[in-house]
DNA sequence: GCGACAG
DNA sequence: ATCTTGTCGC
């Protein structure tokens, strides 16, 4: 496997291949953050498509990390490729939002994705893939479960529950609002899970992260604009 | 074989 | 992910 920065990614590839490179490349994962961790500049992802078509929508949102406010937003829009196999996930969304990656004009020091990290059957969901790929910190941050299972959890804002999958926890049920479901919080490159739960919560004023509800309104318009033309 | 299954 | 209006509640 490359990635050595000069030569483009190779997705086409069969499923039986993508989860040959999965177990290549999460060898490659770090999983703790840099020293001193402080992200200034936090980027939401996302991928939207239309009912019956292949065609993709994608989004990588920049957020000041002190204010929220957007700082810099890069879209793709392009034929999904691969198909939508749980536990392949990246393989379908990367490819779109790679082209958004290389769009920035200044790279975010943090990603949050919407789906899972390391909580994944191979421990490779998107955000693992996605920060070995472009080689930054990331944090998965999903609406619902791929594998893994919790205890009860509070209530309230903040309150958490460990997720268990095959003996090993592999990431948090956390509470981003009062009496709302809670979000799925792992770790995905130069990330642990305690950092990537302490900053969904640093990102959340509603259920979900502002980086994933930036991004998701942006290729929710692109694919309306689309649409519309 | 059966059920589960990010977006 | 997408298809879809109103409705209940803070």
């Amino acid at each position: 496997m490359s990635y050595d920065d000069t030569t483009p990614p190779r997705w086409e590839m069969t499923v039986a291949e993508a989860r040959t490179v999965q177990q290549e490349l999460r060898e490659r994962l770090i999983a703790h953050p840099p020293a001193g961790f402080a992200p200034r500049w936090i980027a939401g992802a996302d991928v939207s498509m239309e009912r019956f078509s292949h065609f993709g929508h994608a989004a990588l949102v920049v957020l000041d990390a002190q204010t929220l406010a957007v700082a810099e937003t890069a879209t793709a829009e392009e034929e999904l490729r691969f198909p939508y196999v749980p536990g392949y996930l990246s393989f379908r969304e990367l490819p779109p939002l790679h082209a958004c990656w290389e769009r920035l004009a200044a790279k975010p020091d943090l990603v949050v994705f919407d789906g899972q990290g390391y909580a994944h059957p191979r421990r490779f969901g998107l955000a693992c893939h996605g920060g070995v790929l472009w080689d930054v910190p990331t944090i998965g941050c999903a609406k619902t479960l791929l594998v893994g299972e919790h205890g009860e959890l509070g209530m309230e804002r903040g309150d958490t529950a460990p997720l268990i999958h095959k003996d090993e926890v592999v990431g948090m049920a956390v509470r981003t609002r009062d009496g709302t479901k809670p979000v799925y919080v792992s770790a995905g490159h130069r990330m642990d899970l305690a950092t990537a739960v302490e900053w969904v919560l640093r990102l959340s004023r509603f259920r979900l992260p502002e980086t994933t509800r930036h991004a998701h309104a942006v290729v929710n318009d692109l694919r309306r604009a689309r649409k519309t033309e």
